[in-house]
DNA sequence: ACAGATAGAGACCGATTGGTTTCTATATCG
DNA sequence: CGATATAGAAACCAATCGGTCTCTATCTGT
């Protein structure tokens, strides 16, 4: 009731904290990556303390989980921002460039860590595998819905879609040990004319 | 001179440690991966001690180099048995198969570790960024030298093949937490029918 | 055969890890 | 207000890490 400016109810503490250890936790990945990404150093990062911490996740994983989760979820917002539901049809440079953009942000890295941290630690994989999965169908959903318009078989875009994604992923993994930035722009310029053609060829006209 | 079976010159000591060290190294970081790969596994895996590990490699990181460049190594074997130096060109086909097959094979998720473990490990990356320039530049000219048959203009080999190599690569690493072979194996023929296109279109005729 | 050099074994060390426990602070509700 | 439940702090723990050190085994050149 009162203005008291330190009085939170409990839903508004317990919020705020996950909150900060989840932001604490993708900033943590982002930097010094998924292994040294220690409790330590995410309680050092967020300001809370290991108990504080453990009151609200009951290891390590699950922490890492909702850092994913939050990444993925971020994806899907910055998408339906761009296109809200109903609004006209996105360009295919439009769509090439948003998932470009997308998996060269600095919060995309955590999905790297993660999925390839995912390999060897089946607890992690286990977990994981359903959210990798719901993203990657949400991702194809607004695919197909976006080109519809367009009278490329569905099973096209969707093959489409994936298929640049990895590619882009890829171009970004190794881009850190051997960065060629003009090489990455050429290759998405191509992307471009190359999906243009696809969908001129197969369909309606090109857009 | 004698038969002793024990006896072995420095040099094959030398070689037969180093040697046992490179590939228990590798197999580890294929099962257990990159951060996992501890030097009291590698040790476990190789049967040789700590102080054998440190009187060949300075530091864990030397070892992991060491590992990457065995790999790197192997990739480039791989290719110059399937096409000898003067041996006919291959067919998109095959060439398509054979990236596709090293992209996939068990000793090749060493580089996807080391890559991702690179980008928040300035020594690591300092190490291996010459030898994945290196392993790239080869994987180039050796696509520029097979097609040199085609009228295709150089450049557009070169983009070609390191996108389709970007996006193996990761179609592999997504494949870990969500894998789904039909759709692989779908993107895989695209990329072979896609690619004669573009070689029919832009230069001689298909192969 | 023997002296010097190289290779290898394994105990050891300080630092860091994920996780537990104990205790205090704050919010809720009658 | 006072009792109870939730939130958070921080000392603590065993296990594991990369790396060092000391000592022994094997090989080489004479």
């Amino acid at each position: 009731m009162s203005a008291a400016p330190g009085r939170r109810t409990q839903e508004q503490r317990r919020a705020e904290t996950i909150g900060k250890l989840v932001e604490a936790t993708i900033e943590s990945i982002e930097q010094v990556g998924y292994h040294r990404t220690s409790l330590g150093e995410v309680c050092a990062r967020s300001g809370v303390s290991k108990g504080g911490l453990f009151r609200h996740f009951d290891s390590r994983l699950d922490l890492i989980i909702a850092a994913a989760e939050e990444v993925a979820r971020r994806h899907m917002v910055a998408f339906d921002e761009l296109r809200p539901r109903g609004a006209p049809a996105l360009t295919i440079e439009e769509v090439v460039a948003f998932a470009r953009q997308r998996i060269r942000h600095e919060t995309n890295v955590v999905w790297f860590e993660v999925m390839v941290a995912a390999r060897t630690e089946p607890d992690l994989r286990e977990r994981l595998a359903p959210i990798t999965k719901h993203l990657y169908d949400a991702i194809e959903e607004r695919a197909v819905e976006n080109f519809e318009g367009l009278d490329v078989p569905e099973e096209v875009v969707r093959l489409a879609v994936t298929s640049a994604v990895h590619m882009f992923d890829g171009e970004a993994i190794v881009g850190y040990s051997y960065p060629r930035p003009e090489v990455d722009a050429a290759r998405a310029d191509a992307a471009v004319r190359l999906l243009r053609t696809l969908g001129a060829a197969l369909g309606g006209p090109a857009r």
